[in-house]
Order: C-alpha cells, then structure tokens, then sequence
DNA sequence: CTAACGTACAACCTTGTGGTTGTACGAAGC
DNA sequence: GCTTCGTACAACCACAAGGTTGTACGTTAG
C-alpha cells in the first residue's frame, strides 16, 4: 500500500484516475516511459487495491478506488494514535523478564 | 515519505518512538536484525522528518514527529481531492492540439 | 587509565524495483 | 481476411534498498 504510494509516477496515476477513468494506454501517453512500464505500475497499484481495471471493448479502463485512500488515512492514524502502546507495553515487561523480541513485530517486510 | 512508511520495520520504529522516546540501541533490541541495519533505518526516517534524533549523553533518542504524519495525511487528502484536476484539464486540452507532455508531473521517481 | 557502551560509517552481498525491448494475442477497423 | 490497436507478459539490465560484518571514535563506568 505505502509502498505502491511510494512512487512518484504511481502517485500521479492514482490522482489522475481518481479525477476521471483512462485506458492503459492513455496512461501511458501521460509519461515519458514506455508502455510496458506504466502497464506495470498500474498492475502494482491495482494489486494494491488503489485502482480497478475493468475490461471495455479492447481497452481497460482504470479507475481509482478512494476506498482505498481512506484505507490508507486509517493505517496512519494507527501510527499516530499509538495503537502499538498496549503491544508495547507487553513487549516493555517480556524485555525486563527474558531476551528480547526476535521477530518483527508486524511485518518483516512491506505487508501493508 | 511514502517511501520511508513503505517498510515494515520503519512503521514499527514509527509508531513505537510516537508512543515514547527510545535510543537507536534500545529499538535495535525490538528487531531480529543487526544494529547497523535498524540504524540505517532510522536514519532514512529521520530524512523523511519522520523522527528526530537528539543526543543525550552518549546516547541518541530518537522521537516520533507527529508532525510529519499529518502531513503524510494531507498528501493523501491531495490525491484524493484531486488537486491534480486544474493541471489534467490543461494536460488534456494540449494533448488534443499538442503531442502529449514529456516529463512526469510531479517527480519521476520518489520526493514526497 | 582502561574497558565497555552507544553510535557512526564504510565495504560488501543479495534481492527488489523501475526501466527497456520483443513477442503474442484478442478486438476493432477496413 | 488482414492489419492495426490495446494489452499482456517474459527476458533482460542497471541501480537502489535492506541486510551483513568490521572498524573507528567519543562518552561513561570502574
């Protein structure tokens, strides 16, 4: 999620298509790449869940999914409303008792 | 920005040093990874403006700014807006007179 | 003074990511 | 029916990113 938000291109293809629907390849025309690449960044974000694609004749048309966004608001406001603390706590007590924690606390590795 | 949430670990590093202050050492404890890496880490959040490192005697503690979050938020709220709208409009009537832009909107690859 | 701690940083390895080109294939257009 | 268009996908390349270990250095503890 964050990370399909993570590139600049892939941001401004959601804002495009949040504002109104295109074809791939009216996409694609937009950046100064070919067209495989921003075939790829659309497929990252419709993996992502920030757009959908929906087969029309021979093109596809992307469209944006605000649901999405809201999805993302909520994840921060989870960062900055503590919703680790109790968690936190818990790992504070095992910390003064046993060895630390061995593993990531929510994902390793992108997830979200 | 978006590129610093991106990982996992960050968010985690994130969200524990909002609820309270910690050293780089003792959130390096927290992960099942070496203490360069948690380090790199932080460093890349504290670029982000995510965090912010303060020396107290021989130890760093770093802090969450929720700051940066409500910004990450507004963003978001760009996106979902449309801000982009005045300039799609602008994009479309050249395109229909003009060849199509040649450079990427905003940044090719990462800033925010 | 010396040892240990907390940190910073460089070198290196491996994987992921963004980009390219080329091929394939169904849907329209002529 | 053949061509063109819009799309999908695989192979490949360069570089960034996350990880490791090792070294260095100021600060605190004994």
């Amino acid at each position: 999620m964050f990370h399909a938000l993570a590139d600049g291109t892939r941001r401004d293809i959601v804002a495009v298509v949040l504002v109104g629907e295109r074809s791939v390849s009216e996409l694609a025309d937009r950046y100064p790449m070919s067209f495989a690449a921003v075939q790829k960044h659309v497929a990252v974000l419709e993996r992502a869940g920030l757009v959908t694609k929906e087969r029309r004749g021979r093109e596809q048309r992307v469209r944006g999914r605000a649901e999405a966004l809201r999805e993302a608001h909520r994840l921060l406001d989870q960062l900055e409303l503590g919703w680790r603390a109790r968690v936190d706590r818990i790992d504070d007590l095992l910390a003064e008792t046993a060895e630390p924690p061995t593993e990531p606390p929510t994902e390793p590795r992108e997830g979200a």
